[in-house]
DNA sequence: TTATATCATAGTATTTTACTCGGTTTTTGT
DNA sequence: ACAAAAACCGAGTAAAATACTATGATATAA
């Protein structure tokens, strides 16, 4: 399947929505996001390491340390978060930044407007939900149904 | 990379435009368009089975056989292409037909329709596009460029 | 000083992709 | 009838990507 998230985004997708529930609380362990997305720790590090990395998650080193979102919920979009763990939206080789060397006969091209729209339409779409967007859906979720299940 | 063509999908397109170009021809045999492309016979006669069994071609067997398009360029989609050689377009697990089946919280799910209008617009961009548009795209270019490249 | 954390890197099993290989069957032209 | 040209078929395989595991080092609060 071409378009596929593997589960560097759904994992990271998942462990940031379970910051921006807390957010406010203090640093959030690892260990406690792990266990409650039912993810490995180990495996799980790696992944924020990357949202760390660009500046997505700020962490506090030490006993009694953790992770906190580095904005707002509802200043990081899904998009943020996406493209960060998934790397840039590039159906074709030559929309890459540096994949354009590559191409000798990008002028002549038949497809390549067709992927550039294809990316653009994907990018839209993840940049026009936020973390705070999810919660403001999960809240009325829980709402609706008393036995308080939400799920990503 | 999460949104990523595969070879399946490039060279089945390519085939597929390699046919419109030669549409009311005749049949054309598999190995002049292996030629032409530079894509191994054998691998592309296992992709021109999946677009034959999805009734996107017709094949005529024996000497002076060969492949054509079974409609009019303008009458086959991008995306009729895409979708039969590299799968539905389902970003997460549910999406799938089967795949809702594996997942008990649909009704409580905060991200569903943030991937089913992944999948909408990805499949809106690809159906705009026929091969009939791209023949046109490709005469102009060799219109503009009188060195007589057209890519794709 | 100890427990709790983050941080870092190397290794590995599984899955998917991108083919290759070795044929059989059908049809046309001589 | 026969040879050549073509579609059709299924199994096997090398390389790459994915999804982890393993083993530690470093930092900080209590």
């Amino acid at each position: 399947m071409w378009v596929k998230l593997s589960t560097r985004g759904e994992y990271g997708l998942r462990a940031m929505f379970d910051l921006a529930q807390r957010y406010g609380e203090g640093p959030i362990p690892l260990k406690s996001i792990a266990e409650r997305q039912d993810i490995s720790e180990h495996y799980l590090e790696q992944l924020i390491a990357i949202l760390r990395k660009a500046g997505l998650v700020k962490s506090v080193r030490g006993a009694q340390g953790g992770y906190t979102l580095s904005q707002e919920p509802h200043e990081i979009t899904v998009g943020d978060i996406i493209r960060v763990l998934e790397g840039p939206i590039a159906p074709v080789e030559c929309l890459n930044d540096d994949g354009s060397e590559n191409c000798k006969h990008e002028d002549t091209c038949v497809t390549k407007d067709i992927w550039e729209k294809v990316r653009d339409s994907i990018s839209d779409v993840l940049d026009s939900f936020t973390l705070g967007d999810m919660l403001e859906r999960s809240n009325k979720m829980k709402q609706k149904n008393k036995n308080y299940m939400y799920y990503i």
